[in-house]
DNA sequence: AGGCCGCTGTCATGTTCCTGTCATGTTGGC
DNA sequence: GCCAACATGACAGGAACATGACAGCGGCCT
């Protein structure tokens, strides 16, 4: 059916999930460290990778920035002991196409590997970003919330993609200076207050955006 | 959680990654240069090093030797403002288990220090906590009662988040004045009560906080 | 060059929200 | 019933945030 490479540092792991998808009519590759798998990827022609997120060394992340980087990028399904939110955003905006949690079903690895695999896959996953009702454009820097959409300036853009990428999670304002204006100390103006307005103003009043008191922003899913 | 150890010369990003750290539950130790890191090394005990590799001085690779060095060898994270292949390879060699480019962003460093440190614990028990039909979102300070759900301000989600802590047992207005407003002596006025009245109108007079006259107040399973 | 325009940080001002205090009402124990 | 302890509603000072205006800057066109 297809090529499927495993990577995973852990031994057991790699061959239980080898011998589930031979018998499911997959020809098997497998890696244990990231390096190999980036190395096995030039050689051979693979059609998904289930890869392992924690990994001593270089770590699952520069995996799926390898598979990034080439021209035909392949999908990735990616078995994560990590549970929080940040993470598994961070891996699917990379480019992940599916998060399954360890400790994870086999029945369901199997399912999703079977769905992933020869489904020429939407590239929607990198052109946009879609949390809490807000889509946004990644290419164009452009915002749909509802009704409204809005183009964005860089800031702006900066701004609303990170809070998105973290969703559910509180962005403390420190955190918005760094990552956002790339800026290690408080300016001592009210710079990401003021963003965060130029976002609520584009994009409606309503937006999932709330505000944390001495804290700092958030968005959320639900209301 | 965890006791993390920051090496940077720049002032700056050590107090910035203390604070985000800090704010992540971890216990932090910050050192300017590689000799005092290696000094507090031994005096202290560090689950995880976060560690800038160009100091003047000592450079960050003796910090890495020296960390080799000892019998139970802690995980570090190098963060490198060298953007060559090489001096990655280097610290990778020399017993990094992660190397991070400069400038880096905050959300993804956090993410690395979880996944190395998170190991030894069971992950997503800090994000919520369950008592006595109450559910707390501690990092978005909103609580859940029944059918109730209410965002609650920083004194309303200390005090509540206290009394869930120490659920079935009494916490006398003292002990409360102490751990949530940090007041050695008693303001002579019902700050306590007030909050609490608070507390009770946001979530309905009926979750399980008691009042024990002349004592303080108490948060039991049972209703 | 000169002028226009959009992006962005800053500031002054308005607004909201938090929080301790007090006055008053209510409750519970004796 | 009395008193102490607690509950409740209102209020004010202040901090944190929201908002509108503005100016510097750089790109772009003429």
């Amino acid at each position: 059916m297809a090529t499927v490479m495993v990577v995973d540092d852990e031994e057991r792991v790699r061959t239980l999930l080898a011998k589930s998808l031979a018998s499911q009519g997959h020809s098997v590759v497998t890696a244990g460290t990231a390096s190999a798998a980036i190395e096995r990827l030039e050689s051979r022609d693979v059609d998904l990778i289930v890869l392992d997120l924690v990994m001593p060394g270089l770590g699952g992340l520069a995996v799926l920035d390898a598979v990034n980087a080439r021209k035909r990028s392949t999908p990735v399904i990616v078995l994560s002991g990590v549970t929080d939110v940040g993470t598994r955003v961070e891996a699917l905006d990379r480019g992940a196409v599916d998060v399954v949690a360890k400790p994870f079903s086999l029945t369901e690895l199997l399912a999703r590997v079977r769905r992933n695999v020869g489904a020429a896959r939407a590239p929607a996953d990198d052109r946009f970003l879609d949390v809490g009702g807000i889509r946004l454009d990644v290419g164009r820097r452009r915002a749909t919330f509802g009704s409204v959409s809005a183009s964005l300036t860089e800031r702006e853009f900066s701004l609303l993609a990170h809070l998105m990428r973290r969703c559910g999670e509180v962005c403390r304002k420190e955190e918005l200076l760094h990552d956002v204006w790339h800026l290690d100390f408080d300016p001592g103006s009210n710079v990401v207050e003021v963003c965060i307005g130029r976002l609520r103003s584009k994009l409606g009043q309503d937006i999932p955006i709330e505000t944390l008191r001495g804290v700092g922003y958030g968005l959320y899913e639900d209301a």
